[in-house]
DNA sequence: CAGTCGAGCTAAACCGCTCTAGTGCCCGGG
DNA sequence: CCCGGGCACTAGAGCGGTTTAGCTCGACTG
C-alpha cells in the first residue's frame, strides 16, 4: 500500500472518513476517547496529510512567494540579498512556512509569475522587493488580491503593507558626520537610479548640501556592481579636485572603491574617508575597515516574514512598519580630509 | 465568477470537461479544429490551470526543494550559498520549476522536512548539500523513493546521483603551487571536520606533504566563520616558527585572515602567502587580490539543477557527474617566502 | 412523559483536473 | 449490406482531503 489516506485510518479506526478529519483537525465533533483513538491510528500508519489534496479545498498552501528580477548571477554578489533570505527564512520556519524562490529576467516576467502562482494557488503571499521609482507591481498584486508585503517605502504603495528603513535619515546622519570631519567634497556612488531608496538618498543628500556647506555633493548612478564601483571611484579619484570622502551604496562598491584607492596610491583614510550604506562581513574584515551603516538585514528579513504572515492570516489588519534607522558605525575608513584642523566632534555622528 | 474552470470552459465552448483537458494538454482526442476553439475559449477567459488539482491527481508539482541545516545566520555570509542558489535558480526557471527552499537547525529536522514534503508531494525532488562523512540523509532520500541529487562526492552516497568537484587534485594543485614558490610550512584552515570534502582537503594535505618536502603541514578544523578564521590565523601567526602560506577553506576566512595579517604587521605576500579555496568578488575586491581557486560555483548550480531535472524525468538514468577540477587563479597574495632563492617557476601550478 | 436540544458521528457533496471506459458516427472492405 | 475499426468526443470515476446536512441517541426540560 502506498501513502495512506484519511480514509484508511477512518477504516482502521472504525470511524468516517469525516470524523477524521475533525480529529486530526483539532476541530470539535468528536469526543476525547474517539480523537485519541484516531490519532493514535494516524501515527501507527504515519499519516501525513497531502498537501495538494487540502490546497484542493480551498486550504493555505503553506508557502510563501518572493520573486526577483535581476540577473541570476548577481545574486550571489550580494551579502544584503543572502542576508534578507536568511532573515526571511527564520521568520517563516518559525511558522513552517516555506519560501518559494524564482530569479526573473525582468519585470515582465515577475508579474506573470505573480499571476500564475496565485491563481494556482501555489503561495499564500509575496515579498515584493525592489521597490521602483513607479511600480506597476503594486496595483497588479492588489488587483490579484493577494496578501504582500513591500520591503521599502515610505510612500507610494498602494494598500500594501509595506516595512521600511528611513534611507533619509541615514543618509543625512552619514552627511552630517562628514561634514562634521570637515570633508566639503562628497561622492554618492548610488544603485541602480529607478529604485525608489536610490532616489531618496540622493535627494537627501542634495538638500542637506547647502546646509551643511558643501562645496561639491554628487551622486553618480551605478548598477551595484563591484565593476562600476571600481571604475566611478577611478574616474572621481583622477579628477584635479577629487572628493575627499566618497559614500557607497553597497558594501561590494565600498570594498571594491578602498580597493582602487590603494591602488592608486590614494591613503585611506588620510586622503580619502570611504562610508558604506550597507555593513556585513566585508565591511569588516577589510583593512582598513570600512565605516558603514549598519542595518541588521537579517532582522529585517524576520519583520517581513512576521508581517506578511500576519497579512495572510488578517488581510487588512497589518500596516507600514517602520524599522529603526540604521546607524552609523565608525570604523578605520573615516578621518578628517587632508590638511583640515579640528571640527566638531567626530566621534558623534548626529 | 471567481477563476474560470475546466468546466466553465466546457460549457463555454460546447464541449465536454475531458475534451477541455485533452487540449490544454496537447494530447491526442480532439480534432484541430475543436482544440483550437477550446484554447481560444481558455485564453479569452485567462484560465489557468489550478496547481493543487493537477498534483492531486499525481502530476508534478513544478518544484524542488533544497534543505540546509545550518544556523540561518550564517547563510547570508556565505557567498558560495548565494552563489549556489542564483546558478540552481537558472538551471530551474529554463523549465519553470520553483525552488523551495528551507532553512532548519539540524539534521535531523532536515530529514523531517524531507518526510513532509515528500509525502505531501509538494516537491518532486531534492538537492543534497554539506555531504557529511557518515550521511544518514542518503539512506532516507533512498527509502523515500524521490529524485534527489547530491552535491559533493565522489564516494558513498548509494544510488543517487551527484555533482561533485575533484577536491583532492585542487588541493594538490595548491600545494604544489605553494611548494614550487619554496613554501616549506603550511597551514590549512579547514572547514568543518564533518563534511566530507573537509576531510578529502585534509587528506590531500597530508599525504603530499611528505613527497613534496615539506616541515609542516596542518590543518585546523573551523566553523567556515571569519571569527574563527581570524582567531586561528591569529594563532598560527603568534608561533615563533610560523607558516609561510596559509590556504583557506573559505574566502570569507581568507579575507579575515588577510585582515589579521595586516594588523599583525606580517607582509602579504613579502612574509605570508594567502590561497582561498573559493573564489567570489570577495577575494578578487581586497587588497592585495587573493590567489583563488576558482570554481564556477553558479555554472555547478546549473549543472546540479539540470541534473535533478533528468532524474526526476527518468529517475535511474542519470549518473554522477564531475565538474571541471577547479584551477587556481594566481593573484597577489602569494609569493615566494621570505628569504628564499628562485626554486621552480611560481606563475605556472603543478 | 412527550418534546427539545446538543453532542457525536456518518454520508456525501465538493474542490479542479486527469484519465479511462465507453458511445456514436463515418468510412472502407468483404 | 453488414461489419470492423478508428476517430472525436462524452460521462463519470477517481485523487485526498474538508465541510455541510442530517441522523441517532441520551439527557434535560416543562
Amino acid at each position: 500500500m502506498g501513502r495512506p489516506t484519511i480514509a484508511d485510518i477512518a477504516r482502521q479506526a472504525g470511524v468516517s472518513k469525516g470524523a477524521v478529519s475533525f480529529a486530526l483537525n483539532g476541530r470539535p465533533g468528536v469526543s476525547q476517547a474517539t480523537r485519541e483513538r484516531i490519532l493514535l491510528v494516524a501515527r501507527e500508519m504515519n499519516w501525513r496529510p497531502h498537501s495538494a489534496a487540502r490546497a484542493l479545498g480551498g486550504a493555505r498552501s503553506e508557502a510563501v512567494g518572493l520573486v526577483i528580477a535581476r540577473p541570476a548571477r548577481t545574486i550571489g554578489v550580494e551579502p544584503f540579498f543572502a542576508q534578507l533570505l536568511s532573515g526571511l527564512q527564520a521568520g517563516l520556519s518559525a511558522r513552517a512556512v516555506a519560501l518559494q524562490l524564482l530569479v526573473v529576467e525582468d519585470t515582465a516576467a515577475e508579474i506573470e509569475v505573480y499571476r500564475r502562482w496565485t491563481s494556482e494557488h501555489r503561495v499564500d503571499g509575496f515579498i515584493v522587493v525592489d521597490l521602483k521609482v513607479r511600480d506597476e507591481r503594486i496595483e497588479i498584486l492588489e488587483r490579484l488580491g493577494v496578501p504582500a508585503v513591500v520591503l521599502g517605502g515610505p510612500g507610494r504603495h498602494g494598500s500594501l503593507p509595506s516595512v521600511w528603513a528611513d534611507d533619509r535619515e541615514a543618509m543625512l546622519s552619514i552627511v552630517h558626520y562628514l561634514a562634521a570631519l570637515g570633508h566639503r567634497r562628497i561622492a554618492h556612488l548610488a544603485g541602480l537610479p529607478g529604485f525608489r531608496h536610490t532616489q531618496r538618498r540622493i535627494r537627501a543628500l542634495r538638500d542637506s548640501a547647502r546646509s551643511l556647506g558643501l562645496v561639491e555633493a554628487v551622486s553618480i548612478p551605478t548598477d551595484f556592481s563591484d565593476a562600476e564601483g571600481a571604475a566611478a571611484t577611478r574616474r572621481q579619484l583622477a579628477r584635479p579636485e577629487r572628493p575627499t570622502a566618497i559614500v557607497y551604496d553597497s558594501d561590494v562598491m565600498a570594498v571594491a572603491g578602498l580597493g582602487v584607492a590603494t591602488e592608486m596610491g590614494v591613503a585611506v583614510p588620510g586622503e580619502l574617508s570611504i562610508v558604506s550604506f550597507d555593513d556585513s562581513v566585508l565591511a569588516r574584515i577589510v583593512h582598513p575597515a570600512l565605516t558603514a551603516l549598519s542595518r541588521d538585514t537579517f532582522a529585517l528579513g524576520e519583520q517581513v516574514a512576521r508581517q506578511l504572515l500576519t497579512a495572510i492570516d488578517a488581510p487588512g489588519t497589518v500596516r507600514d512598519l517602520q524599522t529603526p534607522t540604521p546607524l552609523l558605525t565608525v570604523r578605520e575608513s573615516t578621518g578628517r580630509p587632508a590638511g583640515e584642523g579640528a571640527l566638531g566632534n567626530p566621534d558623534k555622528p548626529l
